[in-house]
DNA sequence: GATTTTACGTA
DNA sequence: CGTACGTAAAATCT
């Protein structure tokens, strides 16, 4: 007989079934009582529902060994039970059946698969399913308290989940209204919604578009007016053409129309509107609201992905499972219409509807920079490229002359074995988060150079130069279409990737939630190394503009250390940024250097008695303190010892204490509220445990104020000028102009104007000073003072 | 062939 | 106890 252990009311309405009995519930013999029990008591109670009300259990009602339940299975896959997991899901089956409940919670991917037979709980988690074990029994798949114990910030999740399961075993039916769906291939009647929705429809209308072959073809145009009506029209059939040319006119046609006419909501439709704008020359005019955007804007810390949002905002059937499914793309527009409806009420309960526009405002000057891209000099491209391969076989010779082997030092494994084993140097290891972890090997650059300083064996320069130019070459070897690289910039952070068959989705792994733009791989235009924001300096001397044009860099002196100046209110700081405001470069760099002034303080002396070595160390010890780091950041850095660092750190704090102050005033805050403001209105609400979270909020508040800052500028430039922006790079933006004297001092004087924004900390208001750098190419330019007005016209009277 | 890990570039 | 991001190549899994 197996132990059946089954905890609650016979009759309660809700079932919760986890996986298996750890420590604690086999000691106990009771289901949840260990730290995964205290941390389910938590999220129930979040949710309202009391323990005592509901019947809880297990898959298995034992301690599989080492915690393991891949010892139930036969197979890795943990598809194929054995015949003991067969009876204990016999055995859940029967007290299913016997107690009847209106819904029964899955925590976790076992108790999904048991009940289900669904395997990926990421996708499924928050939607209703009916049961394949029981039929007709209503199952509401949510993550596994002890998954919540490691990934903290996903408890809200569950707890939403947990309301949905209470609100649900009200009833045990799955209900879901029926929509009104037209899935159309004839173009007339495609033709005749569009007209419909532009002169009779008043609300805003959804649009999605579906690219699933290859090329950019759009193969599904959907179109939603409300979360239970729509349109899904086939333009393509796998490879084969539905339409004639004329068909298809009038079907772009009466498109473009109503997309000229007609607020568009879309989810994620940056890409959307790129395609249609790239290959079909049709511009969305009036693009009204994205869900996607909205979402980051609203849930900084969460997935934005369209079957994420449904899953917290709707009460909808899945629908995500096959993309081949003909109501795919309905299901989309009709629930992005719903989500839409739910996020356009939270901005205003969340006042963030200021923030979503100006959020809303950078799609367009991101699609032009996507579509636009950035030109390269192919000579210098091959110049460079040869020069850095000739490199890359010297470093490699002397390597293997040394070593008497050829190894790939690329890989991490082979320098292993030959620095550690061959050479019995003093194994490296990664740095730990916490002792708790396990030590890992490492070979990288760090490694290599604290094993260069203490062995001084040269082979290691050698290697580490290696590494270096090989890395180089990567930015080197790339495709251009005429001559043009592109990339993707992601204003809310998340990139569209492409997956397997072509399909396009968010990548759920990475979520910003900064207000920092990411740039990745273009999949509209995939040439170059398409992240452009980390282009290494010697790399950018390959990119350039046309012939007659040059480029002019500016970007916002010391952003991030003036608000937290600001924040922290550090009088003598905040009057030296006022003084050097507006300064000459040479000036700023003589009078008002941030790091000499920090070295002057520490050490007592004045400004002009700070050494080179003094000024590392204020920057160092700033540096590390702006962003929450500790002495032993400090001793790598500067390569002193712990105690040394040790005592530069107290010696900043305490010429310093508003700093310290803030760190513990942010902490406080986050901890009693969980919101931080940025200084546009931007808000965070952390959701992750207060220690993991600590240092990234003392870093939100002044990265994404700068961030903002940054972009806003950027749209207005886009907006009120004729400069032809080509780059952002964080605090900096790039345009191209003519390459005369007064074109280049008028586009300085433009971005000025409008980098020139007013921040506000309490009643102080205060600016961030620009400055400019001009030059034919990215990786070669000089510093250029913006002339006065004066000086400016003088010249031009001159000419 | 697909997925995960290691390493490394930028602000 | 730097943070944030994206990509290439190696390592590992299936």
């Amino acid at each position: 007989m197996l132990p059946n252990i089954l905890e609650g009311p016979q009759d309660a309405r809700i079932m919760l079934v986890g996986e298996a009995f750890g420590k604690e519930e086999e000691y106990a013999q009771k289901p949840f009582v260990g730290t995964a029990g205290k941390t389910l008591s938590k999220l129930l109670a979040a949710a309202g529902i009391s323990r005592s009300s509901i019947l809880i259990t297990n898959v298995v009602s034992e301690k599989p060994p080492k915690n393991d339940i891949g010892i139930f299975f036969k197979d890795s896959k943990h598809v194929v039970p054995t015949e003991k997991l067969s009876l204990y899901v016999k055995q859940l089956k029967e007290n299913i059946e016997r107690t009847r409940p209106n819904i029964v919670v899955a925590l976790g991917r076992t108790a999904l698969w048991a009940l289900t037979g669904e395997t990926n709980i990421t996708n499924v988690r928050g939607y209703l399913l009916e049961s394949t074990l029981v039929r007709g029994q209503k199952v509401l798949p949510t993550f596994h308290p002890q998954y919540v114990n490691y990934n903290w910030k996903d408890h809200a999740v569950v707890v939403m989940d947990f309301k949905k399961a209470l609100r649900e075993s009200s009833s045990p039916k799955i209900h879901y209204p029926r929509p009104s769906v037209l899935l159309e291939s004839r173009p007339g009647v495609f033709v005749d919604y569009c007209k419909y929705l532009q002169h009779e429809h008043k609300e805003p209308a959804v649009l999605d578009l579906e690219t699933f072959t290859n090329g950019m073809h759009v193969d599904v145009i959907g179109l939603a007016e409300s979360e239970s009506k729509c349109i899904s029209f086939k333009v393509l059939e796998g490879e084969r053409v539905l339409h004639s040319p004329q068909e298809e006119v009038r079907v772009w046609t009466a498109l473009e129309q109503l997309l000229q006419a007609k607020p568009i909501v879309m989810q994620n439709g940056k890409f959307d509107v790129g395609i249609l704008l790239h290959h079909n020359g049709i511009l969305v005019h009036n693009y009204h609201f994205d869900t996607h955007v909205a979402a980051h804007v609203c849930f900084p810390e969460l997935p934005r992905s369209l079957g994420f949002l449904s899953s917290i905002c709707l009460n909808v059937p899945y629908w995500k499972g096959d993309h081949k499914d003909p109501m795919y793309n309905a299901f989309d527009v009709l629930n992005t219409y719903g989500v839409y409806k739910f996020l356009d009420k939270c901005l205003d309960d969340m006042q963030q509807r200021h923030v979503f526009q100006y959020e809303m405002a950078q799609i367009y000057p991101a699609v032009y920079l996507e579509l636009n891209g950035l030109l390269v000099d192919q000579d210098k491209r091959s110049e460079l490229l040869a020069t850095v391969e000739t490199k890359i076989t010297d470093a490699e010779e002397t390597v293997y002359n040394t070593l008497g082997k050829r190894i790939n030092l690329n890989s991490p494994l082979q320098l292993q074995g030959v620095l550690y084993v061959d050479l019995k140097l003093p194994t490296q290891y990664k740095r730990r988060k916490s002792v708790e972890e396990v030590r890992k090997v490492t070979t990288d650059a760090e490694a290599l150079n604290s094993l260069l300083r203490t062995t001084k064996n040269p082979v290691l320069h050698s290697i580490l130069e290696y590494k270096k130019l090989t890395k180089l070459k990567s930015f080197l070897n790339i495709e251009t279409r005429e001559n043009r690289v592109h990339t993707c910039y992601n204003i809310t952070g998340a990139t569209s990737i492409r997956k397997k068959k072509g399909l396009v989705v968010d990548d759920e792994e990475s979520y910003s939630a900064f207000g920092r733009w990411s740039s990745s791989a273009s999949i509209i235009l995939p040439y170059g190394s398409g992240n452009l924001q980390n282009i290494p300096e010697e790399a950018r001397t390959i990119y350039t503009v046309p012939e007659g044009f040059t480029i002019v860099q500016a970007d916002y002196i010391q952003a991030e250390a003036v608000v937290v100046a600001y924040i922290i209110g550090d009088v003598r700081l905040i009057q030296m940024f006022r003084e050097s405001y507006g300064c000459s470069a040479a000036v700023r760099k003589h009078k008002y250097d941030v790091h000499t002034f920090t070295a002057s303080i520490m050490f007592h002396v004045s400004m002009d008695e700070v050494t080179p070595f003094m000024r590392k160390v204020g920057k160092t010890v700033r540096h590390a303190l702006n962003y929450g780091g500790g002495a032993g950041v400090i001793a790598r850095r500067l390569g002193c010892s712990l105690p040394e660092a040790k005592s530069y750190l107290a010696t900043l704090l305490a010429s310093c204490p508003q700093l310290l102050r803030w760190h513990k005033q942010i902490a406080s805050q986050v901890q009693s509220t969980r919101v931080l403001t940025n200084l546009f209105g931007r808000k965070h609400k952390y959701l992750g445990r207060l220690t993991d979270i600590v240092r990234s909020a003392i870093s939100f508040i002044p990265q994404s104020t700068v961030a903002d800052l940054m972009n806003i500028s950027l749209c207005s430039i886009f907006e009120n000028t004729d400069l032809e922006v080509i780059l952002q790079l964080h605090d900096a933006v790039y345009v191209q102009c003519l390459d005369t004297p007064d074109e280049v001092q008028r586009t300085m004087h433009i971005l000025k104007q409008h980098m020139t924004r007013p921040l506000r900390v309490g009643k102080e208001e205060f600016f961030i000073d620009v400055d400019f750098k001009v030059g034919k190419y990215w990786g070669d330019m000089a510093p250029i003072e913006l002339e006065s007005r004066g000086e400016h016209e003088q010249r031009q009277e001159l000419q």
